[in-house]
DNA sequence: CCAAAAGTGTTCTCCATACACCCATGC
DNA sequence: GCATGGGTGTATGGAGAACACTTTTGG
């Protein structure tokens, strides 16, 4: 069956907000870009979707291309199509954002980029397109998911202190939590596994560590249980 | 600036799921298909995005060509591009849901239209496309959204009584509520204005009537107080 | 023994839920 | 006067929020 729509169509491209923790602080992944324009700028990683490849498939790619790392968890955002958000013509992007484990990652700028770098969200340069409007929904969007879904965990390695998914928590929200109503609230959950391993190496009491248990979580939800921070 | 990538493009379409209220029964709008793929079938209201216009604004004219309506609420609901999605070659489409008021609206067949019709959610035609998928993504987008936004409105007149706010969260939810419940917690929230006209040409008691006041929910949302359901 | 973070319970308030009867109106 | 929906209050249980001290470990 052929095409027959032959009209000019815009250009559709993927970009993508990563996410990652550094100790209590929420950042963004960003690069430099090479060419124009906007040449300089920082920029969300993404590029031109190809035309025998989904779109989730597109932003992962890119990702790849551009600053080697693979995500823990990929989720559409929304997709932005102002005639005039490009110079160079009508582009669609389909936005994307994600979240990794940042310590077992390393980053390294891709062909299209000159430098990939970490930012705090409270020290963000100026960036390229609209990407600062896609930035701050993306963020939105997060602050909005992590207290219903069980996303959270992807920020951190597998094997974590109650302290330490409190403070991600905190990252995330920008706000304070009580860590005794945390605690309570979390394990009443049933969705956390309680290893048998402690944390070591830290000059003082060490903390229990626990795992996110996908079958645990399956279990609750399956029984009606509302997960929320 | 010269647009440098000369590719191949997808084409880029929107599609809009249109919700009615018909009493106590919510209702999706579809259109009979009059061409090629998928002649005769029922689909979602939509089509080409022009280089020139934004995508709500492309939604809006094709829902006005295709139907002869205008919404009352619209909202980018996804992005679907699953290569293959579309027979007749690589097609994105950005989808949208729709509320709106029923009772003020007279639809129509368009160009691309055969015929234009309200159905029940529990008496779906087969679609075209992956229009069942799009269509069930905004169902549950909806359910969500409407507790806690004050969205649902948009499906009532703009002078409704509190039965038939409430028959409308039904609807929507797919649960019963309690009256007494709910009234209490509808007008604790002060969101309601209480007009002094009644119901008319009922064979019983007259309910007050009510309308939803943009100003006391934006006073109410500026002291930190939450719409939810 | 000191510094640093881990770990632990109780009280109070508020909100969600469950539930049944009288009232006003049109026919 | 009867059928139909309109309109109203109270009691109970559970969850969220506030809040401070003891324990463990390494240096």
């Amino acid at each position: 069956m052929p095409f027959t729509y032959d009209y000019p169509r815009p250009a559709v491209t993927v970009d993508c907000v990563v996410f990652g923790l550094d100790d209590g602080d929420l950042k963004v992944l960003l690069i430099q870009r090479a060419d124009k324009p906007f040449a300089g700028r920082w920029a969300l990683p993404g590029g031109f979707v190809n035309m025998d490849e989904t779109l989730d498939v597109a932003a992962r790619r890119e990702l790849k291309e551009e600053t080697g790392l693979s995500c823990d968890y990929l989720e559409q955002l929304f997709t932005f199509g102002e005639p005039g958000r490009d110079p160079r013509g009508r582009t669609i992007t389909v936005a994307y954002y994600a979240l990794i484990r940042r310590a077992e990652h390393r980053i390294q700028g891709g062909s299209d980029a000159k430098e990939a770098a970490w930012f705090s969200l409270h020290e963000l340069p100026s960036l390229a397109f609209d990407h600062d409007k896609i930035l701050e929904s993306a963020h939105k969007r997060l602050q909005g998911k992590v207290r219903y879904q069980p996303i959270g965990f992807n920020l951190l390695p597998l094997k974590f202190t109650l302290t330490e998914l409190q403070k991600m928590y905190e990252a995330i929200l920008d706000r304070p939590l009580d860590k005794r109503n945390f605690r309570k609230k979390i394990l009443s959950m049933g969705v956390l596994e309680r290893l048998t391993e402690s944390q070591e190496g830290v000059a003082h009491r060490a903390a229990r560590l626990y795992s996110f248990s996908k079958a645990k979580y399956a279990d609750v939800v399956e029984h009606g249980f509302n997960f929320e921070i």
